[in-house]
DNA sequence: GCTATACTTAACCATTCAGTTAAGTGTTAG
DNA sequence: CTAACACTTAACTGAATGGTTAAGTATAGC
């Protein structure tokens, strides 16, 4: 089921590029759930989640387990940290612009900025 | 261009879930590039290029301004701050997650871990 | 055993993606 | 003016996505 061929940044980007995979894991953080109680807040059909977790597990960003006729869902953000981690190596870049552009609102001091 | 269905996060995320895409981000790190430059490293067409940049810039991460033939790029990376502010509040996860793996390699000291 | 519950799998659909080739546009060089 | 250059746009392809409904499987409760 995991595609090999893809890596797993592309994975775990992928997986948080949709909202609706964000919102479970905002959910999961607040603790494990099983698909019905995802499935609640989420307007989608019990097949749609399925095919949602599934690319979450795909990114390794949550663990399923199979309790009697329940799964279990909880977040494994180790995935997570990898992905932050290669956006940290750019965040000497948004820093300096952002100090850019703090020194050139400093040169305007009271126009409209807009 | 711009779809508006989509929230900026979807576009910064699926933008950098494909290996392409992050590579000329780390490309556009070095320096400004323009198309041919890009192209030369990424076996792929210009049309295909151009594809991708299209991907990049409605994400927001990169901006483009064409002086004479060329087209200039360089990497905007508000956008990924944004992406890494939001995995950051899943941090404290992937750290604690880390401290019990610690813990628990502590307890076993010398056996092998698989 | 029977039924309800909690998913899973299969099949299908419309849309989007990633790539291509071919033709078009605008700019620079000679 | 003409030709080369640096893309861009159009059109097409195969595969993947996000969603659905319908049918199947396995567990729990009675």
């Amino acid at each position: 089921m995991a595609k090999p061929t893809r890596q797993p940044l592309d994975r775990v980007f992928f997986a948080l590029s949709d909202p609706t995979r964000r919102s479970i894991v905002m959910r999961l953080a607040q603790g494990e759930a099983t698909m019905t109680d995802l499935s609640k807040p989420f307007s989608i059909s019990l097949p749609g989640l399925t095919k949602h977790l599934q690319i979450l597990a795909d990114a390794d960003l949550i663990e399923r387990r199979k309790r009697g006729r329940s799964q279990h869902c909880r977040l494994n953000p180790v995935a997570m940290r990898d992905a932050a981690e290669w956006l940290d190596r750019y965040r000497v870049f948004w820093e300096r612009q952002l100090d850019s552009l703090e020194r050139y609102l400093k040169t305007m001091p009271t126009e409209d900025a807009n």
